[in-house]
RNA sequence: UGGGGGAUCGUCUAGUGGUAGGACGUCAGACUCUGGAUCUGACUACCUAGGUUCGAAUCCUAGUCCCCCAGCCA
């Protein structure tokens, strides 16, 4: 994976390599994907994860760690850590023996803390949360100093060790960075760097009381792993003067470069950790991996490959605008990666009964269909042909409106890899109308490859041998939100957004019988109509597929600009 | 009304004083035993106003708009 020379294809790229170039850092790339362990990663993530670990592969000897920023043990928990891991994994990348958690250094972090104290750096403070906050000021006007902020450094080491020690309720005291209460920034008013929070942490149990706060616990943990550059996103800018004043004051190894960037934004949908949380409790959807949701256990679900989410995440770049990406281009990603690589089915999603008049009671034949023309490797199978078949229903239309060119009385169409057929009578329900059989003939002469196949109608459809297919359900899926920019309506919670029509239950479909225990995450296209996945669901012969992505539809766009006139 | 950032096709993104380019999307056409794929063509952009310059998206000045920050979250 080590790129040959070519220009750096954004800012931060160029960053490095411009560190490279005047040996910044010794020759050195290590870069970090550092999660807090408190919800699932997803593709917001992803983008992050391929910039870090893709500059890492792209720079000789370089690496990338994966570190758990697990300062919180309020909302952190292992099921999270799992999963991450399984995800950065299943994206295809390797943290090799980099494997990290900020809660290994909380010994040395204290060490760090103490030597801050030393060297009149941090003070220990007793005001409650509500008179630091008053304290602090606001954005037009400066803070004040805590009465506590002159205390000796033989009383703040004291009172530092005691917090450690268990000595104080949660809120008595906090450790503070000794900076200014004045700074315009308001990140500089002596922040808080240890609070006592009386909690156990999932992996360090209840040997700690006292926990550093992210932005004491970050910079530390950046130097002592020998961070090359430390790339976040954009909120955490006017963090950066308090990251480096961190890394200065407590004397630390090596001084990592924090740079930021803009995150991912996608249309249609939630990427805050906070509201995927909330639909998961709230029960708007199965669980972290439901097909709707933007995480990446939810799109694997769904069907999508870490190639293409790879690749969405090299073509949508790294700058530092706000930015929201449009759906449909990772759409368009998922499909270009499943068309060369996914085997066609033929799958009647509303199966419509057609008897074909005049052919033989009781024949089958094995017809040849290629399992994928983009890929003649991929060969050959045998679907069954017979006198019933299910094609699907809106194949056909009773009254076909202008260029709709497939089936409908006295129309020819072809059956794919099958014959040309022509529509010769409806059958109707007598009481409702609605269209329950059509009879055809078939014409024996144009069988596919056969000697009169060559001849042209205007349209091929899909269908499937009734008394071979196999039942099946089918999950299609649409966007989580009505809206593309929830954020643009004005006073609308996002929960008020959410598309009721976002999965639809399609049961009773018919697919060829070479489904037949369709393994779990297998991809499929069902010709003419779309991408599908076999969902965990199916099994001990249940089928259960989810629809990743719809085949482009120009068909679609023709009716919905007739119907707008 | 403080501080930190950012503004280029509908969307994302290149371009760093010398022809504003790519991708997605949209529209039109070709081709097609998937109305898929593929192929062609078209579409549309430098926030505004001044200035410097032979020449400005790029440099300067003044504005405008958008985002982030007042957690003992990250």
């Amino acid at each position: 994976m080590l790129g040959a020379p070519s220009a750096p294809s954004d800012f931060i790229r160029a960053i490095v390599a411009q560190d490279l170039k005047s040996n910044k850092h010794g020759g050195r790339v290590v870069t970090r994907f550092p999660p807090e362990p408190n919800g699932y990663l997803h593709i917001g993530h992803a983008k992050s994860i391929c910039l870090n670990f893709g500059i890492a592969n792209e720079n000789p000897g370089g690496i990338c760690h994966l570190r758990f920023d697990d300062t919180n043990p309020s909302t952190e928990n292992v099921e999270y850590v799992e999963s991450i891991q399984s995800d950065v994994r299943w994206l295809g990348f390797d943290w090799r023996d980099r494997l990290f958690h900020a809660s290994d250094y909380f010994e040395r972090l204290y060490q760090f803390a103490v030597h801050l104290i030393k060297k009149g750096k941090a003070y220990v403070d007793s005001l409650s949360a509500d008179e630091i906050r008053a304290y602090r000021g606001t954005l037009t006007e400066p803070g004040k100093d805590s009465p506590y902020r002159t205390r000796s450094v033989e009383e703040n080491l004291d009172l530092f060790a005691r917090m450690r020690a268990g000595e104080f309720p949660d809120g008595a005291h906090v450790l503070r960075a000794k900076i200014d209460m004045a700074s315009p920034n308001i990140n500089m008013r002596d922040p808080v760097l240890y609070r006592i929070r009386r909690v156990p942490h999932y992996r360090t149990g209840d040997t700690w009381c006292i926990y550093p706060t992210y932005d004491y616990a970050h910079p530390l943990s950046d130097a002592i792993e020998g961070i090359t550059h430390s790339i976040c996103t954009l909120e955490f800018e006017d963090h950066r003067p308090l990251y480096d004043w961190v890394v200065e004051g407590g004397d630390a190894p090596c001084h990592p470069q924090q740079i930021e960037f803009a995150r991912l934004n996608l249309t249609h949908t939630v990427m805050s950790k906070r509201k995927l949380l909330q639909l998961v409790e709230q029960g708007q959807v199965v669980g972290w991996d439901d097909p709707r949701l933007p995480t990446l256990k939810g799109l694997r679900r769904r069907g999508y490959t870490p190639e293409a989410i790879r690749a969405f995440c090299e073509h949508i770049g790294v700058a530092k605008r706000d930015a929201v990406v449009e759906m449909a281009l990772l759409e368009h990603f998922i499909r270009e990666d499943l068309n060369k690589r996914a085997p066609r089915v033929m799958g009647v999603l509303r199966p419509l009964r057609l008897v074909l008049d005049n052919y033989p009671e009781g024949q089958v034949e094995e017809l040849e269909a290629v399992n994928n023309p983009e890929d003649p490797s991929m060969g050959l199978r045998k679907v069954p042909f017979s006198r019933v078949l299910y094609i699907e229903r809106e194949d056909f239309r009773e009254d076909p409106p202008k260029q709709f060119f497939r089936l409908a009385p006295g129309r020819e169409v072809r059956l794919r890899y099958a014959y040309i057929i022509q529509c010769v009578g409806v059958v109707k329900d007598q009481r409702t109308g609605e269209v329950v059989e059509l009879h055809c003939t078939y014409d024996p002469e144009t069988r596919s490859g056969g000697s009169g196949a060559a001849r042209k109608v205007k349209s091929t459809i899909h269908w499937v041998s009734a008394k071979q297919a196999l039942d099946a359900e089918v999950r299609l899926y649409d966007h989580l939100l009505i809206t593309a920019n929830p954020g643009e309506e004005e006073g609308r919670e996002f929960t008020e957004l959410l598309n009721p029509n976002s999965l639809e239950v399609v049961t009773g479909c018919k697919v060829e019988p070479s489904l037949a225990g369709a393994a779990s995450g297998s991809r499929y296209q069902f010709e003419r109509q779309g991408y599908f996945c076999a969902d965990p669901d199916s099994g001990s012969g249940k089928l259960v597929f989810n629809r990743t992505v719809a085949l482009r539809d120009s068909w679609a766009k023709i009716e919905k600009a007739q119907q707008l006139g």
